[in-house]
RNA sequence: GCUGCUAUAGCUCAGUAGGUAGAGCGCAUCCUUGGUAAGGAUGAGGUCACCAGUUCGACUCUGGUUAGCAGCUCCA
């Protein structure tokens, strides 16, 4: 007999060779029935998993990050039984589940219409409906190979898997598939009426864009319909909050044939950006930043000297001047390395914190291109810090901490992950291994955790990303901190330190926007265009009730501005539910309604955007109250 | 850049099995002066993205170009 510890501590007795699905039926048939995958001993594991020996055991259901992922998993296998039933050419490849959903790549000579992805759904629920037992079996290497004669591309997997492995593979009826699993017990586990196929698009096999084109088909699956609707509700509301839709509905910037990727800032926007800008310039200040501005466009040999000739041409904006080559400026640091090395430093100095809002031209891919997210020419919130190296890891707190004081103003959760040495690099590991473990440290020290990002560092450095969510929880990267030894060196740049010895100093680039261009993308969606007052373009709206009221409203208008209130007057010969319909639909924080009543008294009738009709107030308690939160950046 | 899809009025979108287009909103003019999410009437707006081809005839079919969308690759 087997002693098995359950979550919760309860201890069962069971005969060794009994399955995990076995017990749990035991258990509670409730549990039984909705349970996806088991964890032994914390490992993730299929259901009928035999028990062996002493161990603890865990039963995940959906809504367990690992059952959800069993489930999809299934789901994307049920999906690819469906695309071989109606497309028998079709060559599997893989189909994993993701963090919402799953997809599967298909090598397959004809792309997957809508109309195909109903169909496709349509057998995938006959295949749940037959609830087909789902079995587990393993060959070695040669069998293996020889089971996948049709598919060239498993058989890559199956050639790439060390020699001596474990070969495991999944039967569904007519249905095998290389897999490690695990995976839900049968077919009918997964609810027919709760699957939706999203989309088909192109992928690379392998992620590599010099191999196969291949079709991956995203879709996800629910236990019940409800979930599935509200998860189709979810992605329909992320639509209206888009922020290429708004930025055009509310008037803050636009794009045109003319200058693909290039924004234009329209006059709303332009008050944003400014009103963002400012804000960046007192915390700054605030944090001892040292604010230049240096050339959009240098000689070719400075780009030699900092390596982005060579390894960024492909991104760089070029052009000859009296036979000589330039470079628009894709990066703002060798400018501000240029101002460093104006005069002689010394260790007194250090950290040196050089703050430069800097416009870059980068020539993306046309196919990167996403509205203010991904731009060919952005102003990048940018600093140079220059230093010696036993402060790194009490500067890289301090930016970490500046970090968070802007990004709890804008209430955006972040993630923090750290970036390490990738292949095309410069400079020796053992440099590598110390500024990687320096911005471990930092952040840990300071009670936050980190993901590691495998070779996803700049050449030149390893970096601390911060990932900011948007409406559809893709994420976007927007600050960053890069630890640099390379760059000074490169310049020869020197401090002199309490020796008189003449010292590299160290480097850190970072932004905290990232850009302006994707940080106004992001607080967009964030607030779906609903900014808080002192960021709003209009900050209040006046709406006369009939043109009696006019003067009043622009003697209003006139005290607000001298206040330095941001205020719109509607003078046109509107009804007053129309005025405020629309000012409500510009998501003006603040309606003021005036009649001849506020007119006789001097008053306003105030309603807020958020909560509706406010009643009368003095001009003067109003005004208070959005001076006040202005001054508070209240959300 | 790659694969697929899309491009009709300022905006959102109908439409034509090939015979040079239509709605709502917006805009202009007039009527209306109305109190917390759309008052009414009239009118002006379009080389149907661009360039070729097929055709008696192309907004419609074919090819190409440009731009956008979804995803991949790459990135703030």
């Amino acid at each position: 007999m087997l002693q098995i510890t359950l979550k919760g501590g309860d201890v069962r007795q069971v005969q060794a060779g009994t399955t995990a699905e076995e017990l749990c039926k035991e258990i509670s048939m409730g549990l039984y029935r909705v349970a996806c995958a088991a964890r032994i001993d914390g490992e993730v594991a299929d259901l009928r998993t035999p028990l062996t020996k002493d161990c603890t055991l865990e039963i995940l259901t959906f809504d367990d990050p690992d059952g959800k992922k069993a489930y999809w998993h299934t789901t994307s296998h049920v999906m690819a039984q469906a695309v071989k039933h109606l497309f028998p050419q079709t060559k599997l490849t893989i189909g994993p589940a993701i963090d919402s959903g799953f997809y599967y790549d298909f090598d397959s000579t004809e792309t997957f219409s809508p109309e195909d992805l109903l169909k496709i759904e349509e057998e995938m629920r006959k295949i749940t409906k037959q609830a087909l037992p789902i079995e587990r079996f393993t060959l070695p290497r040669e069998q293996a190979l020889a089971r996948m004669q049709d598919e060239p591309y498993k058989q890559e997997l199956i050639r790439d898997l060390p020699e001596d492995a474990e070969i495991s593979f999944y039967t569904q009826g007519d249905f095998t598939d290389l897999c490690a699993g695990p995976h839900l017990p049968d077919t009918g586990r997964i609810k027919g009426n709760g699957i939706k196929l999203l989309t088909c698009n192109a992928a690379y096999w392998r992620g590599d864009s010099n191999r196969e084109t291949l079709q991956r088909i995203y879709g996800i699956s629910f236990p019940k319909k409800e979930e599935l609707d509200a998860y189709i509700e979810r992605i329909e509301e992320a639509k209206r909050r888009d922020h290429r839709r708004l930025g055009k509905e509310l008037g803050l910037f636009a794009f045109r044939d003319e200058a693909p990727g290039f924004p234009f800032y329209l006059p709303k926007g332009m008050v944003l950006k400014n009103t963002l800008i400012d804000y960046w310039r007192a915390v700054h200040k605030k944090w001892d930043y040292l604010e230049i501005s240096t050339p959009q466009i240098m000689k070719r040999t400075l780009w030699e000297t900092s390596g982005h000739w060579e390894h960024y041409k492909e991104n760089m904006y070029t052009t000859v001047i009296d036979d000589e080559d330039f470079a628009i400026k894709p990066m703002n640091c060798p400018g501000s390395i240029l101002v460093y090395d104006l005069e002689p430093h010394s260790y007194r100095d250090l950290p040196l914190r050089y703050g430069e809002l800097g416009l870059v031209h980068r020539h993306e891919l046309s196919g990167a291109l996403h509205g203010m997210f991904r731009v060919r020419c952005f102003t990048q919130d940018d600093a140079h810090i220059l230093l010696a190296k036993d402060q790194i890891k009490q500067e890289v707190i301090r930016i970490a901490q500046l970090f968070d004081e802007v990004y709890s103003l804008f209430g955006l959760p972040y993630k923090i992950e750290l970036s390490t040495m990738p292949e095309d690099h410069i400079g020796s590991e053992e440099d590598w291994k110390i500024a990687t473990d320096a911005l471990a440290d930092a952040i840990t020290s300071i009670g936050k955790t980190y993901e590691i990002n495998p070779g996803d560092g700049a050449f030149y450095g390893p970096k601390l990303d911060f990932h900011i969510q948007d409406s559809l929880d893709r994420t976007w990267q927007c600050g960053t901190i890069q630890l640099d030894y390379q760059l000074p060196g490169r310049f020869d740049l020197v401090y002199t330190d309490s020796n008189g010895d003449k010292v590299c100093p160290v480097m850190i680039h970072r932004v905290v926007f990232g850009s302006i261009e994707r940080f106004i993308g992001i607080i967009t969606e964030h607030f779906a265009g609903a900014f808080p007052v002192w960021l709003s373009p209009v900050q209040v709206k006046l709406l006369p009730v009939t043109d009696r009221a006019l003067d009043f409203a622009k003697s209003l208008q006139q005290r607000f501005e001298t206040v330095g209130l941001r205020v719109e007057l509607d003078e046109r010969n509107e009804k007053i539910g129309k005025k405020i319909r629309e000012a409500q639909l510009e998501k003006v924080p603040y309606m003021l309604v005036v009649g001849d009543r506020e007119t006789e008294s001097g008053t306003v009738s105030v309603r807020a955007r958020a909560e509706g009709d406010l009643g009368t107030m003095t001009v003067e308690a109003f005004m208070d109250r959005v001076l006040q939160e202005v001054a508070e950046k209240k959300r």
